[in-house]
DNA sequence: ATTCGATCTAGTCACTGGAAAGATTCGAGC
DNA sequence: GCTCGAATCTTTCCAGTGACTAGATCGAAT
């Protein structure tokens, strides 16, 4: 490792960057949380990176690849939130921070026309957080009621995928107006769900 | 009008194109709902309607007011298919439907950075929606309870909207298998409201 | 020290969005 | 029927982008 350009607030300019690869996909993170994944622009981030506008194809390839890494590392990350959560209420929970905590991943995972879905690094991620995901729900009914448990998980998921795309996409600014999604999201579980389908307090 | 170039297969090329918005609309809705909002190609459009590649920017100025018309469009339609339906559980359904048979459409309304969310036309359709949804929480609870109606109504929009985008995104594909995707919310709804926020048989 | 692979640069091409200026047609009013 | 203004469409042009290629530079192992 050359040089890790941490030093000194300007840019020392030398051959290697250093961590390129780093740099992209965080500059990347930052346009697609403030205007979109549609204003991503791979010239802009090499700029902003301060290498040359063909640098980051030998990273990710192209503009889909970067994407598609994007999505990887997302799905890392979400299956890493949902994991440390200890009953399906705050895996749910956990599932809404992760949106607001981290809008630029969640927004391109969904979005499945943005990347490589066949990429076996995100096949790899994405399997660890549907699992994840599965296991929130196993815990769910006292015993399994076959058809019924997976509606139920149908039914979680997209109450919790709901909250999340309608936080984002901002339509749910005067319903929390100020309180903490995740609170919001809390108490709306509650209110929700039946009680033989609740874990929690 | 002077040509509809509705007669003949082939395109009767005259000077003025008959009904240009609609055509670059409805190319405009194809492109969408095969491959996503952003392969969306302002010159591959007016290709296809067999004009120039400037004629568009004449009905929708640029490529953003194009995705604007879209979305007012389908706002007007959303608000047109949540009106129709009697109930509350019948409304999450019409959402659902709506969302299956017009994908382009809900994709681009629920990404406002493609729009321009300041648009009068758009502003007022989307209005019209939203009071259709209000309208269909509203008859929810037996009486008011203030503060839990609202979590009641985000609860049953982000449950709607859950499984719309879930639905869109492919992340059902294994858990309706064939159904229509309409009847298999149908009866998740059953299965997760309490029974006093029924109001279906 | 040399060599090899990884990283980055420079140059190029096709495509896109957008703006400007001109051509064609429509339709209202005379 | 004719003219004229407005709407519609074409042509031309420019800057920005993604992708490809060939070559330069660097790091590290041998």
């Amino acid at each position: 490792m050359s040089n890790s350009r941490s030093s000194g607030s300007e840019h020392e300019r030398t051959y290697h960057h250093g961590d390129l690869r780093r740099a992209i996909l965080a500059a990347a993170l930052d346009v697609i949380a403030a205007n979109g994944p549609a204003a991503l622009s791979l010239r802009d981030l090499a700029r902003r990176a301060g290498v040359s506008h063909a640098a980051p194809a030998h990273h990710f390839k192209d503009r889909t690849g970067l994407l598609t890494a994007v999505a990887a590392e997302g799905y890392a990350l979400f299956a890493d939130a949902l994991a440390g959560a200890p009953d399906l209420r705050e895996r749910g929970v956990a599932y809404v921070r992760f949106a607001a905590t981290h809008p630029a991943h969640f927004q391109v995972m969904f979005q499945p026309d943005l990347y490589r879905a066949d990429d076996p690094e995100l096949l790899a991620a994405k399997a660890r957080a549907t699992e994840a995901l599965r296991a929130g729900v196993a815990d769910l009914p006292p015993g399994g009621r076959g058809e019924d448990d997976r509606l139920a998980g149908v039914a979680a998921w997209s109450l919790a995928h709901g909250f999340a795309t309608l936080l984002l996409s901002g339509n749910l600014a005067d319903a929390t107006e100020g309180r903490e999604p995740e609170a919001v999201f809390r108490s709306l579980t509650g209110l929700i769900f039946t009680p033989e389908y609740r874990r929690d307090g």
